[in-house]
DNA sequence: ACCTGAACACCGTTCAAGT
DNA sequence: ACCTGAACACCGTTCAAGT
């Protein structure tokens, strides 16, 4: 084969790649050289566009948030608790789609530039909401921290090579994984199965997201 | 070399090598040879007691949960808050004391015993405090993801290879990060850059804890 | 049951060389 | 500047075989 430049390359091209083989082959699969193969490139290739393999893992983590529109949360027609709420289920949706990509979201620092943006966003909400320059921002980091947490915890137990099977199925494999913890040695745990079962479901994830902004105002 | 049990191998073994790696060298320095080597013994000879090389290291996150001592919670001489921070900062601690390990915190699920065991004694106090079983369920869950994403969130900013620096240290490096943010994108960020460096300190992460708690009550 | 040697099918990354 | 081929120093895991 000739080498010669093809310009059909970039970063995007890659992210996406690295994206598409995440999704159906789940984070063990996604390698330098996968990914080449998958743009029809030589591996080392990449290394012209990403200093290293985790750069490229960054930024597809930096696309998805990058995919949550953030207009809601400037559109002053609605409640600010609303628009919280349709901000932060919508990131939780788009994540959950890509399980795969989502374990790797605690795993390094969440300073891309979609994050930056994710963060300023909603840091204006604040200020709009009468927060103090210094309430603002703890209380941005503390949302971002709980919106995050939770879905990275929800997608730590989703087959990264599946999309997430509907909700009701997932609680019913946690209420089985539940039922089998022994009640003499965790009483209350056993005792709460169905609660258990259920702290992935949509309902609990609003319930903590307003437990915090109670605790915010 | 002859083969024949040796004996010294245990699970409890493996994980100890594989904590020490993990802190010394890093995560990328884990391989299930280089555990093997650590411990003096054949790669293959870690199947015996592992399925994979992914259950050696839940096994070490949870050999890290297990090290915070949770006799606090059932202590009814102190404020029940109180009792909370005391957990809450002690695992953190321990937990920032490896950060290489505690990457690997959201990345799997929370079902080890010792993160059951947490998770049981958080549900005893709340039931102590007179939350319903359903709210202390809830509740429980919602302060496990708080201080598990903080605290993931805090050493994915880490060198893995070293013991954390002193607070101050790591303040002023994310002070120096921030001071980078262009003032014309992210105006509210740029302006709170102060606050934002702050993110990591205790004092930030207790105030995050007070404030899920004061949206429990 | 517990361990070994050897092998299989891979990795991430670097380097010199081609256009 | 952008890409290739070839190589280096590794991986996780399996399998048959020894005690």
């Amino acid at each position: 084969m000739k080498p010669g430049p093809k310009r059909s390359l970039s970063g995007d091209v890659i992210v996406t790649a690295a994206l598409k083989l995440l999704d159906e082959r789940g984070g063990d699969a996604v390698s330098v050289r996968s990914i080449a193969s998958e743009v029809g490139v030589a591996p080392n290739a990449i290394y012209t566009y990403f200093p290293d393999k985790v750069a490229v893992l960054r930024a597809v983590v930096d696309r998805l948030i990058g995919e949550q529109s953030l207009d809601v949360l400037a559109d002053t027609g609605i409640p600010w608790r609303q628009r919280i709420h349709e901000v932060g289920l919508g990131l939780r949706k788009r994540l959950l789609d890509h399980p795969g990509a989502t374990k790797l979201l605690l795993g390094a620092p969440m300073d891309g530039p979609r994050a930056l943006e994710f963060g300023e966003r909603l840091l204006d909400l604040l200020a709009e909401v009468g927060l103090s320059q210094e309430d603002a921002a703890r209380a941005s980091y503390l949302l971002i921290v709980y919106m995050l947490g939770s879905i990275a915890l929800e997608a730590a137990e989703l087959d990264p090579k599946m999309p997430a099977p509907p909700e009701k199925e997932r609680i019913n494999t946690r209420r089985k994984a539940f039922e089998a913890v022994p009640p003499q040695v965790f009483p209350r745990t056993a005792a709460s199965t169905e609660v258990m079962a259920a702290y992935i479901s949509t309902e609990q994830y609003v319930w903590g997201l307003d437990r915090v902004l109670d605790g915010l105002s």
